[in-house]
DNA sequence: GGCTAATAAGCTGTAAAAAA
DNA sequence: TTTTTTACAGCTTATTAGCC
């Protein structure tokens, strides 16, 4: 989507109501030109429009769900040490939380769904791998042994 | 977003240019309240606007990523018998087709991209399970055995 | 009702931004 | 630079749901 080498500003794509940034994997709508996140357009459904307000006007008039391609550079949370800590916290008890939990979570940390999910996916692929890794050690440890299988 | 009982004629989920229903998974864009596929999108890039031409007034001049539920029915492909054929063909060839090989599929049935990879996801586990099913059997078959593993 | 396409959630490997 | 950590694409498995 770089085609005609159109550029814009990573900074305007933002919901024209709540101001809030939009990044990859957001769903957005258009209005009159004017983009909104899902809950402001529904929050807008009704009410009559107003005149366009665009900065980047070769960009994204455009677009479904925003991607990395289209956004140039992938975007990159940084974790707070807040939200790093109820993260841990809630894993420690329980790994894999169910869609309840990760809402709550939600709210808690204010972090994107996605995010949640895909901290937690990464977290315990982490703990596996230290787990095989200390598991081989040990084996290794122990004195060599052999196995027999009678069918 | 069935907020506010606005409903809508899914037929009018098209390409306004090449005229291809939209369905859910697809990736649309809006332009002067037209929609566009992704591919006609950025053929349109820098072309004059045309006069808006809407259907479902109510509906979506909205929505990212239309979802199940915005359709409101799942959408199923039926496959003809010479796509089948062609998807059969490869398969037993290469049940992993690589990027490329899943392109000439594109173009050789005429099917979405994503219908091609769920169909050979879906066939890899269904040859799975039925493996996995005979193997017990034969399993039953023979006499019981037994294992010893020494460590 | 059976078959199977579509969806959802988790896992794996890898890309890429951030940190060390 | 190298290491760590977040994001993503494709996969597996289980489940849901549309046609015949």
């Amino acid at each position: 989507m770089r085609a005609r080498d159109s550029s814009y500003h990573t900074r305007c794509f933002r919901c024209s109501v709540c101001g809030r940034q939009l990044v990859p994997g957001d769903e957005f709508t258009l209005r009159d030109k004017q983009l909104l996140c899902v809950a402001d357009c529904v929050l807008l459904m009704d009410k009559p429009s107003s005149p366009p307000q665009f900065h980047c006007v070769g960009a994204p008039q455009m677009m479904g769900v925003l991607k990395q391609a289209e956004r140039g550079t992938r975007v990159r949370t940084v974790l707070s040490e807040k939200q790093l800590l109820t993260l841990r916290t809630c894993y420690s008890v329980n790994p894999r939380p169910d869609a309840l939990m990760k809402e709550q979570l939600v709210e808690m940390t204010g972090l994107h769904p996605r995010v949640i999910r895909v901290w937690f996916q990464n977290k315990r692929c982490k703990d596996k791998k230290k787990s095989i890794l200390t598991k081989q050690q040990n084996h290794n440890n122990k004195t060599v042994g052999f196995s027999v299988n009678f069918f």
